[in-house]
DNA sequence: GTGGCTGCAAAATGTTTGCAGGCCT
DNA sequence: AGGCCTGCAAACATTTTGCAGCCAC
């Protein structure tokens, strides 16, 4: 059930589609991405850099797009004006997201019934699920304290300022 | 608990920040708003030209990001690409979305579970949420017969094609 | 009166696209 | 061999920002 390789360069052909290098690397990154982790185009495209093998950013945008139009990949809209992918794995490992409106740190959590909500709704209206995002914004106690939403200029609470560290 | 002129001045006002005209014409437009309409920028600012008072695109950026901060706005990353914005009413009038990735249609629903279930994950995280969306995506049956995600070059659902009639 | 607010124009960001050449099937 | 695919650069759409003047407090 699960993606490989072969399935993918499968599915690619029996759509008139090729396999090629760039595609098997970027489903590779996914494959081997620790679960709960979840990459933008940048991040694949710097990743893949730092490596040997470089992509260029255009093909790395065509290829999540198309990946995830496929169901392969699941588009999340997680941090502020960009859109972050990870492995598409359908239930019992799928999963939603809560994210800090201050600081973007984004925790993951499972929760079936959110799903079974999804697909009765859709089906009551006949159409066919294709992802089922429950997202959560929050707002850390840090940043509450400090009188969000009228935060000082550049203020930021002490995980967003651990995260710069990295 | 609704939002009125008076309580969104007095908000403003113990932030140290200033009711204007343009403010005030912005939360006029989504306290008038049908219930399940949500508005884009863009939508706002042509809509705001048609009559009378035009506010530049500026201005209503900065306004619905510092409403949406403030909670007093509702942040929707529906269709691709652009942000709508609806007045954030709580439970029991908390609702959630169902958008075809074809023809960005979307449905509105209502589901109080889905609330709970995030009230009782952020609780449990220590954190204050802030909002809450379920957002399910589909693909209607006609795309599916089309042979989604192979797509002949700018094919169209009869619904997307209708809308373009508008 | 003062400092926040607006409008304008310009910049920045994230993403898409046209095209010439290359490679998968 | 044909046509899908890539990389590059340029275009694009949306959103953000610097700044001078304005207006709510």
């Amino acid at each position: 059930m699960a993606i490989t390789r072969n399935s993918f360069k499968a599915e690619l052909n029996s759509k008139g589609w090729r396999m090629t290098p760039q595609r098997e690397t970027i489903l590779q990154v996914f494959q081997t991405l620790p679960r709960g982790e979840h990459l933008s185009a940048e991040d694949l495209h710097s990743r893949l850099s730092e490596k040997d093998a470089g992509i260029s950013l255009s093909t790395i945008y065509r290829t999540v797009k198309m990946m995830a139009r496929m169901g392969i990949l699941r588009e999340l809209e997680l941090a502020e004006g960009h859109k972050h992918y990870e492995l598409n794995t359908a239930s019992p490992h799928h999963h939603h997201h809560m994210v800090c409106v201050q600081c973007n740190q984004t925790v993951e959590f499972d929760n079936d019934s959110v799903l079974k909500q999804g697909l009765k709704q859709t089906e009551k209206s006949g159409l066919q699920l294709i992802d089922c995002q429950l997202t959560i914004y929050t707002i850390c106690p840090e940043a509450l304290r400090m009188g969000y939403p009228a935060l000082p200029d550049n203020w930021m609470c002490s995980r967003a300022v651990a995260e710069k560290h990295d």
